[in-house]
DNA sequence: CTCTCTAGTAATTGATCGATTACTAGTTTA
DNA sequence: TAAACTAGTAATCGATCAATTACTAGAGAG
């Protein structure tokens, strides 16, 4: 009797066995998802469970620690972001976008990533974590990875670098702060929202209602 | 036997007994400074309790259950960042700085905020908890609060607002990694902590080496 | 001096949580 | 087809934590 209580991540067919690497990577998903919610002490390896719809020893025994699962669903995080704008770098010195539009390009892939929320949220959990050991230490340099990215990859000058990265955290913050799903109509929120967010306020909003009526 | 591990707040000669009044204030303070560093969840009333030098009950009890305590933190935070602002506004008002100066005082008023690390800390481990009904709820009232101060008591425009924003919750972002207590000389973290503390990095540094060696 | 608050603690409790152990069923291979 | 490995669960354990209870010491009033 497998009753399962499935989260975020486009459930497929609830598939009884798998192989190792694939449960894994299902798991990294759901987890990425409530850790982005809960942050990491809010999160219990329960409710990971439930969302991947197996049972809580397997996801420990499968990353080991509890801590060990958040840092690798940190590290996914920011290869997926590495990934999304080394594309747009990539699409800069082919010359298939204009140099003088990297900046708003990069922007909009960050924005981009709101699309899976866990990947942004989990993140941000990871950044203010900063006191742990462990997890503080894989945060600042990944933290510190993106800046250099921008700055020596991408080229960009230090202090819009800067820049960047605070529009990113406010971006970040309002999504953490759950403003897209409780803000009501407030004409204030949307106001704010829609500055921040741009072009991809609808997105956004969009996937606030289908995300917010659910467990976990 | 008071074996007392006291924390942050300019720690007082240690007092047997004291008025409720007083002794709220105080174990305010020395909460804020847990919060902002291990967040709500990552918190312990036990925690609070030794920082404060009293006992666990004591500090469940006079606040009624731990989320009650975090909520008057936060609310403690927001009123001081308030009232700070209020202030540079009202110096604006009576024609004591230029008005073309305003951004900028406000944005150092906020930086000085820094040098009570809690109080930043704090309301951003609160904006971060936004998927909790009850702080989630204050969370947003509380940015918003101060997105309406900025824009209407002081009449930035709305984009700037934005943008003011965006740099306080880098700042923000930079404290909770923890950067200024662990970036060890670091190139690219030095040149953004310039970039994003300003005047303020030597006081933030100072901060930082003082409360980087202690327990909790 | 004693009565009565007020400020505080020690002891404990019930719930929760991460982790471990011991087991089972399904799949692959020889 | 039997052996060996892989994917999974159920049960439980020890620790931790917020909260409650029941107590004690000190200060002020009459």
């Amino acid at each position: 009797m497998s009753s399962v209580t499935n989260d975020t991540p486009s459930d497929p067919p609830i598939r009884e066995r798998m192989p190792a690497a694939e449960r894994r990577e299902l798991i990294l998903g759901h987890a990425s998802a409530v850790f982005g919610r809960r942050g990491y002490s809010g999160t219990t390896t329960e409710q990971i469970a439930q969302a991947a719809g197996i049972s809580q020893p397997y996801v420990v025994r499968m990353f080991g620690t509890k801590e060990k699962l958040f840092v690798e669903v940190m590290e996914r995080a920011l290869g997926k972001l590495i990934v999304a704008f080394r594309e747009i770098i990539r699409l800069r010195d082919s010359g298939e976008i204009a140099s003088n539009e990297l900046g708003a390009r990069l922007g909009q892939a960050y924005v981009d990533l709101i699309e899976d929320r866990g990947i942004l949220m989990s993140l941000m959990q990871g950044f203010i974590q900063g006191h742990d050991d462990v997890i503080g230490r894989r945060a600042r340099a990944g933290f510190l990875e993106i800046y250099r990215l921008l700055r020596d990859e991408a080229g960009i000058p230090a202090d819009d670098v800067r820049g960047f990265l605070a529009d990113g955290m406010l971006i970040n913050t309002l999504l953490a702060i759950g403003m897209p799903d409780n803000f009501e109509g407030d004409e204030a929120a949307t106001e704010l929202m829609t500055l921040s967010f741009g072009a991809k306020l609808d997105a956004v909003l969009c996937v606030a209602s289908e995300q917010s009526t659910r467990p976990v």
